[in-house]
DNA sequence: TTGTACGCGTTATCAC
DNA sequence: GTGATAACGCGTACAA
């Protein structure tokens, strides 16, 4: 026997906080605690009229269950895991908003973190996510070896976008880029280009090579040969877009169109273009990819291959809903599209 | 006496997925699960023989904290809430990637919700956040209602980027938008401009009013009288800028330049300008606002009002980890700068 | 169908 | 200083 005195049948006094708990809304509906998990989850069969009284009391009380407690019992934390590259760029923003909405209606919230194209923030930021004990993981892209990405996601759901990769409780699906970026390259031959400069984005990336694969591809299709002294690397950016047109003219390459590996590239490289005097389209002809929002906008609009990266967000995020729900997710990108606005023309002879 | 067999002294098997608990650490070290935490936590003194023998379980282990039970355990989660309205807007983007870094080092992790511009999301956003049990909560802008904002936060650390509340706990600071519009519409009278034409952004935010503020107290100053007829009101995108235009142009009313309370709006009446065949500096000057990566790669680069997004971001969790320690944060804003590129030039006869 | 009892990993409150 | 012990709020075997 203790000596204190025991509580007989705790009190459960309205908490000061506000905060109502599971164990209150079983008190308030006349039911044990148990039975109200139970209608939460859906975990058992329970009788209808337990069933109201239990939601007329959450509904009364105002109670919302709370994640915290739920991903220490065990059960699910109702949030997942992205790994973005950098949050503040436009492409991944978009992807982000789809992700988000998405989550949103099924009740998880996403945990953005950023593997800021580096490999060991990207397997820091995956051991956060782990920590956090979310129940599943999204990944965008990445620089993380596929062996190291499968073994630190072992036995959790997780949807790879952006490279392709087997594995159990894995989904991972891509945009064509290749067809993407033939229908680019296509475009520009189509108008009498012959000279067209490429600048490939960082060839880490499947999507980057994929994209090159495809200018390549078309050249080839219409006989005419590659000229490495057209090809240019560079790393997705603004900046380096800018800086890729300097290395282009740097080497005399003489050329009448050019395609960037995405639309930020594209816009940089469109100054880049305007600070050596040559214009946009009427001496070079500019084609880009991703169809940002920027692209509608730039000067002038920019002709580019159209990926939903809203869509590719919220795919993922329903691949990973259906991941959660047990089922085998099944992701139809739409095809690649070139949007053909203001920034490329027939050549001028 | 219970029939079955008591676990004498439970064996604290290795778990098969790897997880390392604090328990186990303690065992390693010979020491108690108190003793472990109090070193992790700097709650209590602890002889140093201890401390090292806890480092160095925790190191051979491998062991990483539960923020999830610490969540639980009534200590804090370890995230803090971020409250912003589009995640996919560049303007935000940059923000949220200074909050992260930011907190990042102090082993914080953001959560971000979006509010969409909508009070109601915004409330619903908030008590998601509150239901995760975050440790405080950043609200970048927004349309909540003071009243609503406070007695929502009641008590929890917040920090209000772009407001000015008072309260317990909370925290609030606003970049110098009067100022900032104010220096950019001088630098058009500089230019020997009179008919300046403004675009509003959403005058339900401070920020929105303060810029108009601004650029009426430039006209003011100057002498010149204000017109509404050259002032339209707009929502913050490129395409409202771009229907502002429009609009704009439609009542025939006459002006030489242009003040976009945005970055963003000034890209879109850049090509509501082009489409009209009216150019960019020759026939309008145009000045954005916010120094947006894409206003340095427009086309001609856009003169517009700097303000460090990223810094701004940076120095609400700068800000947010200070009320988190306890003392009154005090942030210091970098001044308005007027950032001069290619958009403005001087009025031509 | 329903309730009891225990565990999830950690922190806080006591005693020692 | 240090170690038991009791929460934290919920899920879930297990028993009834």
């Amino acid at each position: 026997m203790k000596d204190k005195t025991p509580p007989a049948k705790k009190a459960l006094p309205t908490r000061p906080d506000g905060v109502v708990t599971l164990e209150q809304v079983a008190e308030a509906a006349g039911v044990s605690p148990s039975t109200v998990s139970r209608i939460l989850n859906g975990t058992a069969a329970v009788s209808q009229a337990k069933k109201d009284a239990v939601q007329a009391a959450i509904q009364a009380l105002g109670f919302r269950p709370n994640p915290v407690a739920r991903g220490l019992a065990g059960g699910r934390t109702l949030s997942v895991g992205v790994v973005t590259q950098i949050i503040s760029s436009p492409f991944y923003g978009e992807a982000l908003l789809g992700i988000e909405r998405e989550l949103e209606q099924a009740g998880y919230v996403p945990l953005f973190v950023s593997g800021n194209w580096h490999e060991e923030d990207e397997r820091k930021a995956i051991e956060t996510l782990l920590s956090r004990r979310v129940d599943g993981i999204i990944v965008l892209a990445g620089r993380l070896a596929d062996e190291a990405l499968l073994s630190l996601t072992a036995g959790l759901p997780t949807v790879v976008v952006g490279r392709q990769l087997e594995g159990p409780q894995l989904y991972s699906f891509s945009f064509d880029n290749r067809a993407g970026a033939r229908a680019a390259t296509q475009h520009l031959i189509d108008q009498g280009h012959r000279r067209i400069a490429f600048i490939a984005g960082d060839l880490i990336h499947d999507d980057a090579v994929e994209r090159q694969n495809g200018y390549l591809d078309a050249l080839a299709a219409a006989g005419i040969a590659m000229d490495a002294n057209l090809i240019v690397q560079s790393d997705f950016t603004e900046a380096g877009g800018m800086l890729a047109v300097s290395r282009l003219l740097e080497r005399d390459a003489h050329f009448t169109a050019l395609f960037a590996s995405n639309d930020q590239m594209a816009i940089g490289a469109c100054l880049g273009l305007h600070r050596r005097n040559l214009r946009v389209p009427d001496d070079v002809s500019l084609v880009g990819f991703d169809d940002l929002i920027m692209a509608r906008y730039s000067m002038p609009p920019l002709t580019t291959v159209r990926q939903s990266v809203y869509e590719i967000g919220s795919e993922a995020a329903t691949a990973m809903l259906g991941l959660l729900r047990g089922t085998t997710p099944k992701v139809e990108l739409p095809q690649p599209e070139l949007v053909v606005r203001e920034s490329t023309r027939r050549m001028q002879r």
